[in-house]
DNA sequence: ACATAGCGGTGCAATAATTATCCATGTTTG
DNA sequence: CAAACATGGATAATTATTGCACCGCTATGT
């Protein structure tokens, strides 16, 4: 039989669709995925990708097992959850995806208060781009600005996240004629400056916002940020927009898991207590 | 996260009990299988196995994630046997299991023809007590004498196999008592001749017929093999029991893979050639 | 047309894992 | 009750695996 540990290999790979990104995935070289990749594809005397000078393909056999290799690796997810699930610790790793502008603004002001009160329990945050597994516990706890909260996860809505149209706090004086537009990626073509060019389209929240701080645009901002930004302010006229909500979302197999549940507790609280500024409605 | 592949050592410990048993099973020494299966319950920061004196029992944890592992053994020996699927060459390897006996009296005089028929096509005969698992592809074929063939597997019944009350040739001359029986494992207690002690008990055929060839006693053998035993003669007045079938059987997933159907086709043939003699209708 | 960046494969040195062996302990057996 | 057996753990020698550097190749952008 072939090393079981070698499917994961053919997963990453097949998702990818190189080897050295494959490696990077796993944090191994691209030597070590392709041999392993080669030694599994002789061990099951078949060819699973097909390699083209670009990229790696899926033959029609990879095409066969992997279905079944994606089950095998929510199982095995499974398993790394119903045992994390049994420490009853008050003590160890809590892992925090959500966007660093969020936690800034929000989480981290409190977060001694969180320290004190569980003094042996680490935070660890995450601020990748992409939206981090809970199934494959990549974090134990995602907080996530969204319509739609996904139904397979288990949590609560922290709070409403309304955007507002902001610009420097000279800015109206010195350009009265609103032409320039600064937009996020997120929210594509939600403008309500009819005229205005858009000049930056940021992913990050924090460029867009110091963008709009530093005169070169208006735009929206979430109201958790743009309000409490120092040398900007709202565009007089324009209403907030009601949008998006903000989510704390954990896999139901971890839920019980007490430094997990003493985390989203903390989170509870603390988005309660600000939840006027979160939501901007303070204006 | 963990090393997939230390969850086949799990589950070969929790199967065998033993680290050493687990160790055997998986070609490995003990050393190796304790050593990640504690790298395992780090990695998973549970203890899986109760280590008593005489054997690891599994705790909550590990009952917890046993279901799921062997779920992710099935997906793993069902990925091997869509690769072994796809392999169209008439060579390679067979593995056939079955007794020894039948082996012998019915395939193994007939092997030269399928050799010659196909070259490049290795057999290789498994012999084990235990039933070899289709679904883990112990072995590609099974030859099993049952009453029940399983209808997760498939497979076609080769033969009827009844059995026949056998004796040494001088053997009632000299004990017309009959006093003194040799036994099955396999048929406890299905005795026609009623005044009998049994005075051996073999789970092997071959033990069982050179007992009874012998002189030591009386017994039942399958007619395939007293009616083909030199110095044995069924006892007469006593009808053969049509008692067991003997079937061939795959798994679902191998049944088109060409070296898999052309050996069946040969077991086919081979049987239904050698029916009269099997089923000891020329008596 | 040329340079560049990214790709997968390969040889070699370093590292990690596996084996073989010994040991202590507890259990079964005669 | 003693002796033989089997178990899991620990340690040194061997083996296998990995990472690193380099290679040739292709696609892409200047």
């Amino acid at each position: 039989m072939f090393d079981w540990d070698d499917i994961r290999l053919f997963l990453a790979v097949s998702r990818t669709g190189t080897v050295r990104g494959a490696a990077k995935q796993l944090s191994l070289t691209h030597a070590t995925v392709s041999r392993r990749l080669h030694q599994l594809e002789e061990k099951l005397g078949t060819t699973l990708f097909d390699r083209t000078s670009t990229r790696h393909i899926l033959t029609e056999a990879g095409q066969n097992i992997l279905e079944t290799a994606q089950e095998v690796e929510a199982g095995m997810a499974r398993i790394d959850r119903m045992a994390f699930a049994r420490d009853s610790r008050l003590a160890g790793l809590v892992r925090l995806s959500m966007l660093d502008s969020l936690y800034l603004a929000i989480v981290q002001p409190f977060l001694g208060r969180f320290q004190a009160r569980h003094p042996m329990i680490e935070i660890e945050l995450i601020t990748t781009d992409y939206l981090s597994n809970l199934a494959q516990r990549e974090a134990d706890i995602v907080v996530r600005i969204t319509k739609t909260p996904p139904d397979s996860a288990l949590g609560r809505k922290l709070a409403d996240s309304p955007l507002a149209c902001y610009a420097a706090e000279g800015y109206l004086a010195d350009r009265p004629k609103l032409d320039r537009w600064i937009a996020l990626t997120h929210e594509p073509a939600r403008q309500p400056i009819l005229s205005a060019r858009t000049v930056l389209t940021a992913n990050s929240l924090i460029i867009a916002r110091d963008h709009i701080r530093d005169g070169l645009g208006i735009g929206l901002l979430p109201c958790f940020l743009g309000d409490q930004t120092e040398g900007v302010t709202r565009m007089p006229g324009i209403d907030p927009i009601p949008d998006m909500e903000i989510w704390a979302l954990m896999h139901p197999d971890i839920k019980n898991v007490p430094r997990i549940r003493s985390a989203m507790d903390f989170l509870y609280e603390i988005f309660d207590e600000q939840r006027v500024l979160i939501e901007g409605s303070a204006y």
